[in-house]
DNA sequence: ATTCTCTGCACCATCGATTGTGCAAAAGTG
DNA sequence: CACTTTTGCACAATCGATGGTGCAGAGAAT
């Protein structure tokens, strides 16, 4: 890849040089050179004089053209958590895996963000659309749907399209259960002693609370609506409720349910204010894996999600045929306290060492 | 916006039906109307047509003709921990507010990944280029540079392009000194009982190792090399450094210092696998800053690079008329253990509450 | 009334690639 | 040798938006 010349070649340039008609070295550099019937040897001159100059083709020109762009695109509520951005590390890889090209965005839960920045994407003609977490997933559709723009919903399950969910019930069930059964080691545990913090009003938050609810009557008999304390997915907000929490009783409750790794934050908000003895018994679950997060000084039993499945899963669904809006359920696993996970980082090759 | 139509109008389309020339309606459409004497009455008459038939712009036609995308793009190592995941939503909002499209992409630390997600950014015209820990920052320049494409360097420096980076030197040594009189409060410590585990041939390990090495020599007197254990960025070699350090000394040093986050998930490998007598009794340095990390059941100092000023500074630096590859230097900031900080999450607005 | 200046807009080439179609020249057939 | 088939490629329209240029008509100036 000589850089010969200070603009970037184009077909045309190629053209000229190789004594071709531009739709001969289109043909050649988009790989229907055969289908076209061009010599071998013409193709053969045109890639090297491709390579030589360091072609690459337009791909807003491609894409304007033939109205599909290779580009496969992400919709994240947020970056800046590790389901999150785990799930945006294995995108990256799966998408790159099948020779297109990935774009993360993220929309900030803003129902109004998310239109916009999917009115961009199908505005470059992005050919798939993940969507993760949307805040409103059928207005989405529409848009989608509108421009003919595959698409499927992870994690939360819009009407309209297929959805590819975790199984926050059963999710929420077995973290119930692990946390009571955890307590009970402790001593018996009263229905009061049991919270659950965060989440607000979507399909995720739903369910887990469903499990939860349900788990606790079974074991513990009851469920008094205070014990649960729905904050939305803010950790000043959880904070805040641990707080009040706190002033109320001083102290935390023993076990508690904790409804996203966001949330636990809250939790660590509150943590940081107060002395050791607060907390030294509590026991906590949490929906969402962290790594740092299992190894805090208290139980904390926490669910992983299987990001990577659902990928894949939504993958198989956008090949499919028939694309009926059925909702998917991936199973989610139940990770005991200090539990450090290998994740989507482990599969990069890096030779370490010092050279 | 109601969707008139199936296939996404054109300004063709809404020419014909205002009755105007397609340049007009472009004129109109993309805010340059004024400039081009159209009648107001005419503009408005066009607004009010693209409004109710749910007009967007074709992103592809603009940029191929124009040559400029809207597009900003980020290039990171890998997304999956919090200070790249953090970064990139710092810099989502930053893009947005300055009404450009962000877009990050990954590129696993692979040399050649990074050109190639290089070459497509510049195939889509983007407008300009943050590259963030590239492993190879000269090879990117040289084609941000062929292709005119306007570029910084963020947390690893280049020779070729503005760079803003950390300054590793500074915050190592904060982060050894505290590390230090933290493990001096629990007694005397000798120069062997203090390690530094992970970090590659990079410009970002050699001045935290310098860092490091030089305070450790003032405060203690000497630095075996043995000291220094380099593993690169991964997880499960820093977990091998840890594991045959304890084989063959029955312990883990007394005090370390860990390059990254990443390294530091070595680190929670290392204790699954452990008792916990076995780290009862550690002081961990983390250059990286991790919320959940910071509460670990032992004291862990972190070092808060403030990725949100690089990025600001960054953009300033491509506004500038000259750009000269200048190295700016951002202070990062010592985080005592314990600290739970806001982060850029806290400024997404969320109700909260259950509805 | 004539010339000049604005106003308001239409026309058209252009960005770089894709693709249906057409047509020479080469090769095959009898 | 005349005729068909195949090979190998060129032509030109097209995707949707942009922006330089030109020009008709309204109003102003003389």
């Amino acid at each position: 890849m000589t850089d010969t010349g200070k603009k970037k070649a184009t077909i045309y340039d190629l053209s000229v040089l190789s004594g071709t008609s531009a739709s001969t070295v289109s043909a050649v550099l988009n790989g229907s050179w055969r289908k076209r019937r061009i010599k071998d040897a013409t193709a053969q001159l045109i890639q090297d004089l491709a390579e030589h100059h360091g072609y690459t083709a337009n791909l807003q020109a491609r894409g304007l053209r033939s109205s599909r762009s290779g580009l496969v695109g992400l919709l994240l509520p947020v970056y800046d958590n590790r389901y999150f951005s785990s799930m945006a590390q294995s995108f990256e890889a799966l998408v790159r895996s099948r020779g297109q090209c990935p774009v993360v965005v993220s929309a900030c839960r803003d129902p109004r963000e998310e239109r916009q920045v999917v009115e961009t994407l199908i505005s470059y003609s992005i050919d798939e659309l993940f969507i993760a977490g949307a805040t409103d997933p059928d207005g989405v559709h529409a848009l989608c749907e509108k421009a003919g723009l595959k698409h499927v919903n992870i994690d939360l399950p819009g009407t309209r399209a297929p959805s590819i969910i975790s199984d926050n019930y059963e999710g929420a069930r077995l973290l119930t259960q692990a946390i009571i059964e955890r307590a009970l080691q402790d001593g018996p545990l009263t229905p009061d002693e049991l919270y659950l913090f965060g989440g607000r009003d979507d399909h995720a938050s739903h369910e887990r609370i469903r499990g939860f609810r349900e788990v606790k009557r079974t074991l513990l008999g009851a469920d008094p609506d205070a014990c649960i304390q729905p904050t939305g997915y803010s950790p000043a907000m959880t904070a805040r409720a641990f707080e009040a929490f706190y002033e109320g009783h001083g102290k935390l409750p023993r076990a508690f349910f904790v409804n996203s790794s966001i949330n636990l934050e809250g939790l660590l908000r509150f943590l940081g204010q107060h002395p050791h003895e607060t907390f030294a018994d509590i026991i906590v679950g949490c929906y969402d894996y962290d790594p740092f997060a299992s190894f805090l000084p208290f139980p904390v039993f926490m669910i992983q999600q299987d990001s990577e499945a659902m990928l894949a899963k939504g993958f198989a669904i956008l090949e499919a045929p028939r694309r009926a809006p059925v909702t998917v359920l991936v199973q989610p696993t139940l990770v005991p306290p200090r539990t450090a996970l290998t994740g989507p980082l482990d599969q990069l090759s890096d030779a370490g060492g010092n050279g």
